[in-house]
DNA sequence: ATCGCTGCAAACAGTTTGCAGTCCA
DNA sequence: TGGACTGCAAACTGTTTGCAGCGAT
């Protein structure tokens, strides 16, 4: 029987998604898929909202991305992972923007009274503050 | 001039708002504004989750009630603060419930590189994982 | 030729807001 | 009495989904 030329299934390379997850790698922060859209709305301006949801969520079920819901804000923000390790972020009260940290160590759990055989597998830590800039325009010194 | 009775303004004392901290009050856990009309309902039928919203938003304005956002869920959870002290949560990734946590340590900060001048006000610890009772349900045992 | 992907629009959940009538102080 | 509060409905935001056409393999 002779081979027919069966399409490969699985992803597409499109370049939607390229110009999304170069958005994130180019991105030193966490974005909301709001910022992503407009990141690359600059070179693809018929992008749409739909497909970088669509994408997002593709990427972080490959683990490519880690999406994070702030305390602080309802739109969660995605960020590039490649081989990055496990980290915190500080998010600012006043522009919301978020950093990302390294270095702290890592919380140690105790079960709770109520269910101690409660199992964790992950955690996720967020300090809020003001970013040196937001300090600087509202006047906020550091000692003050 | 006589004194008129001039009315008192500020807020009121309504069966509405009683009921709503009642429930907060005893409930062991933190709970969604859904859950607290459902509660509520149970002796005020009438109950909007329009007014749930508002009130929880009264009582976390005035600091009697603590709003969180959790990672896992987008329903904010919300619960009486009275004279408690600052803890975090563990939330079941299967059932969505949260517990209290109490005597973890508190992680300590380091600025990020980024942002040297970043300065903390407060912070959020979230443990995921799954509670004791989803873990029998589903056959996970403490070592397997 | 397929099947994934895209854009558009509509659907959804959580939350907020405008309005007119109701209730507490 | 008057402003606070309530219920209802509608608006809004972030996110998801249905659909028909497009495009990568």
């Amino acid at each position: 029987m002779k081979k027919t030329a069966v399409p490969n299934p699985g992803p597409k390379r499109t370049s939607q998604r390229r110009a999304i997850l170069q958005a994130l790698q180019r991105s030193a922060k966490p974005m909301t898929a709001r910022e992503v859209l407009a990141r690359v709305r600059r070179a693809m301006p018929r992008m749409s909202l739909d497909t970088v949801y669509r994408n997002l969520l593709l990427l972080v079920q490959n683990g490519v991305v880690a999406q994070t819901h702030l305390q602080n804000r309802s739109a969660s923000r995605f960020e590039f992972q490649a081989d990055r390790r496990h980290h915190h972020h500080a998010v600012c009260l006043s522009c919301g923007r978020s950093f990302c940290l390294n270095g702290i160590s890592e919380p140690k759990f105790k079960a709770p009274r109520e269910d101690p055989g409660f199992q964790v597998e992950d955690h996720v830590l967020e300090f809020h503050g003001f970013c040196g800039a937001c300090r600087e325009r509202s006047g906020r010194t550091p000692k003050g």
